[in-house]
DNA sequence: TCTATCTTGTGACAAAATTCACATACTAAT
DNA sequence: ATTAGTATGTGAATTTTGTCACAAGATAGA
């Protein structure tokens, strides 16, 4: 760690491989830092990261450790330094385009979402396949028919597309944006979706979170 | 496995630690079981049903084995008979109580979820500080204020609370549902909560989804 | 009844994730 | 400078989670 050929920070870690989970955690880091550097903290140690988290110190040093050294011992962390690699290594430090598909009572839910645009998410387009939302607009989003819908989605170079359309409609769509070339799909679908292995799905199961929470209702 | 007295399979498994990933593919099973049972099929085996799950054979039965026996050797499992099994797990045969907090862009878009009142789930009531909410209805759901919060959920006898309020009056409501006696917490807001460790909080951020869904967009 | 064929349930193994603990390195203050 | 204090980065230990592989139990057909 003194003069180590991946001591080379602007590197990206394609070395080993990344636990999904770390990444998750390394949103949840970039997060904490942007309201630390909103309260004009300037630097920070793991240990009190980790507080502020609710976790492990050495967690959060061995995450940062699959991407480099950020730290400064005996000092712990500049805030703004540390959050602008994250961004980097998430690649949120881009514009990043999502298209939202099915535009009901969840997909609306979501276009008004705030934090939904923040930062570096831009929603791009929004499909729908019902002519009551077909050219309506959302928070400035206009509803397009999923008519054309491989070729937009090419056309408009999203990047994520998010799902919010019912279970029987969803292989068949994800069917559509995977011949499209997307490559990461947020599925709130309660449905497993079958695609091919380069494309990152993340699936989001309020039903799962909801009946799991009852188990621990046992007294 | 042939009579010592973990055979009893009506005790609910308090003997070892049941990981909190197992309790999340029981209720995926037990979807998954619902769906086979809708479609007239009465028995599946551990292959089967990992496959249409996308997941490990061995893991399915494992999962199984934390609770009891309910498969038949040569033959599988009898979808009707699991089904029930891990719904009285998950003591989803009885009716779960939920209150939502927040009738904003998302509580509106859980309480029309269907899914939500879904089997076992009820909505026994809404909150909200906002006048403009107060007193209307959504999908059946009167939204009462938070005046008497606390009174509210321990008179209504709600099991879990569902949190979709603003990020920053989030530790203060949860506060207040923790003196009413709730056990669990299904909370949308992007913000840690601190609260008794006996209080089950799960967590759905969908910022942490989608951010972390970035990354893998590198080529 | 006997046999061939399944599939379970589980002990043993492997992999992954988390936590510990400490040598190392920097800070800050005298 | 020197020193006391602090926090990093990381091997090693531990815990947790997932997979393998097979003996044993059950079916189904002859
Ligand atoms: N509403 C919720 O709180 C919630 C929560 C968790 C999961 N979900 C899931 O999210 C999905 C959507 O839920 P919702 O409540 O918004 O349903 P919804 O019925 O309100 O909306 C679905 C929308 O999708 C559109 N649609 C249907 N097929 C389409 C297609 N092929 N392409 C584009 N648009 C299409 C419909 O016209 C409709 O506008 C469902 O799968 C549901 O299970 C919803
Ligand atoms: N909309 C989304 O798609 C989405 C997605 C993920 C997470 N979230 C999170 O969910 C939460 C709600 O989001 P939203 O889009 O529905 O916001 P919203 O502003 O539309 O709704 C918030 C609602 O909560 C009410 N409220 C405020 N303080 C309250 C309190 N103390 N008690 C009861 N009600 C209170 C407000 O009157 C309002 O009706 C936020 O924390 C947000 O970050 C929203």
């Amino acid at each position: 760690m003194t003069d180590s050929p991946k001591n080379d920070v602007s590197v990206a870690a394609d070395e080993k491989k990344i636990p999904k989970a770390v990444i998750k955690r390394l949103s949840l880091y970039s997060r904490m830092l942007q309201e630390l550097e909103h309260k004009n903290i300037t630097k920070i140690s793991s240990k009190e990261l980790s507080d502020l988290l609710g976790m492990n110190p050495a967690k959060v040093r061995k995450d940062l450790a699959y991407f480099g050294q950020f730290g400064v011992p005996g000092l712990g962390y500049y805030v703004s330094e540390l959050k602008a690699q994250i961004k980097r290594i998430l690649r949120t430090d881009r514009e990043i385009r999502v298209a939202l598909i099915g535009v009901g009572h969840l997909g609306q839910a979501l276009l008004a979402y705030g934090g939904f645009l923040r930062q570096s998410f831009r929603v791009v387009a929004a499909f729908d396949t019902s002519p009551d939302k077909i050219g309506r607009t959302f928070n400035g989003v206009k509803v397009m028919s999923t008519e054309h819908l491989e070729d937009q989605i090419r056309t408009l170079g999203a990047d994520i597309v998010v799902l919010a359309i019912p279970a029987e409609n969803a292989q068949a769509t994800v069917d559509q944006v995977v011949r499209a070339g997307i490559r990461a799909i947020l599925n709130f679908v309660p449905a497993r979706i079958v695609c091919p292995e380069a494309i990152k799905v993340h699936y989001v199961d309020l039903g799962i979170e909801l009946e799991s929470l009852s188990y621990y209702l046992k007294d």
